[in-house]
DNA sequence: GTTTTGCGTTAACAATTTGATAATATTATA
DNA sequence: TATAATATTATCAAATTGTTAACGCAAAAC
């Protein structure tokens, strides 16, 4: 009898998520590893950068886990390589940092992270944080998206308002797609091009403005709102 | 842009957790009730599916409890569809089943459920199973900060006091956010240059006043206070 | 095989917002 | 009160985004 199972652990023990860890300090190491098995996950660690990225190939995780300082290739230069690798594009890559550096996070968000843990690593916090991505992995490509009178079908590729039907060139359809995924928060340029674009092209700041505002053409309301500096999200 | 969605995200924290309940049984319905009210939570029901979808929407609680067999819309198809809204997307859900079905439960978990309670309900099982999953979702909670009336969003890079959204421009965002972030302690000129500036920029000493200034102008409330010859502070 | 169509990108310029500073007024404190 | 520190205000330069049009290119239609 499964019952009162938790939704995370079913979760992981039903796909079996893969994790790898890269860190110098071995405590951090075991830390992390010892709460990490405890929820059912698989777990490989690297003790460097370039451990890492033998490791990665090698094991071939869901997600991979960086200190940004390491002997040899620092974290962020191991995402900058390993990004480059489309086996890696969709791996969940999350930034381990001393400090909270505003700066660092920025480089690490451009380098195409997806979330940032700061040390000291609390376990809680950090299985928080990675059930919560996986969740959401499991969830965003998948089915379709209801926002008020608002429908976005993903597998159809198909956007609706108030049962009107409205056609979305595919770059276009991606960055509504995105930004109503999560409503409210605001995707910084540099999320919006590695989700859109990906990590590797590179396109002029100019393209982005020119896709939001197509949308916000084509949609015909006001539900895309820009953060001057910082990005764009969406509200209804 | 005033977001109805993050003035009711903020009553909800205000005035303690809401839980929609949906069961066709009214015996069932009032027991639970009772039950939810006497812990001080905010408490709405449902009598079938669609009702449910109805209220989640009006109320927008913080967990829904589905019974799994209602006429009209089951429990199952219910989670089904709020789950496709970035609205519920965090929403918990906890099942209520009569049987110990281990397939109704399998296919509970795939539609995202968080958790099960069986028939007959125990109050004390139900409490604590409740307590438990909102100590975990507090705990997962990321970014956001509440002081008082006052919200600061860092992911959606937004401020409201008192359900009112405040706009604010990125460097007097940042400003806020870093005195925000520790209540009471008094930072040196030199920490919020770097901090929110950066060490290599190099501005004049006041341009840090004019931006404090603004955000005290913005914010409408005497939150910040001037500590002459050393920093500034913020305090509630 | 040619034409057509539509997408993605960029250039160029307009419009807007932001951030820094100077100049001046005000306040706190020795 | 004298003095240094901060508050306020207006102004301007710089940064950021909005808009339009045009071009290359690939897929689809003819």
């Amino acid at each position: 009898m499964i019952s009162w199972v938790n939704f995370a652990q079913l979760l992981s023990y039903e796909y079996g998520q893969k994790i790898l860890i890269a860190d110098d300090e071995p405590d951090i190491l075991e830390i992390i590893q010892y709460n990490l098995l405890n929820e059912n996950y698989e777990v490989a660690t690297a003790k460097n950068g370039d451990e890492a990225i033998e490791q990665a190939k090698r094991f071939n995780p869901d997600l991979i886990m960086l200190d940004i300082m390491m002997p040899g290739k620092n974290g962020i230069e191991v995402c900058n390589i390993l990004r480059m690798q489309p086996a890696f594009k969709d791996t969940l890559i999350i930034f381990l940092t001393a400090l909270s550096d505003e700066g660092t996070e920025v480089k690490g968000l451009e380098s195409g992270a997806d979330d940032f843990i700061t040390k000291p690593v609390s376990p809680k916090v950090l299985l928080s944080k990675v059930n919560a991505l996986f969740r959401r992995l499991n969830k965003e490509d998948t089915g379709s998206l209801l926002i008020g009178d608002l429908k976005i079908d993903r597998e159809k590729f198909m956007v609706s308002y108030q049962g009107q039907d409205i056609i979305l060139a595919r770059k276009e359809f991606e960055l509504l797609a995105l930004l109503a995924s999560k409503p409210g928060k605001v995707f910084l340029r540099n999320e919006i091009l590695n989700q859109v674009w990906g990590s590797e092209v590179i396109v002029g700041d100019r393209t982005i403005d020119v896709h939001i505002r197509k949308v916000r053409q084509k949609l015909g309301i006001d539900c895309i709102t820009t953060v001057k500096g910082v990005g764009y999200k969406f509200d209804l």
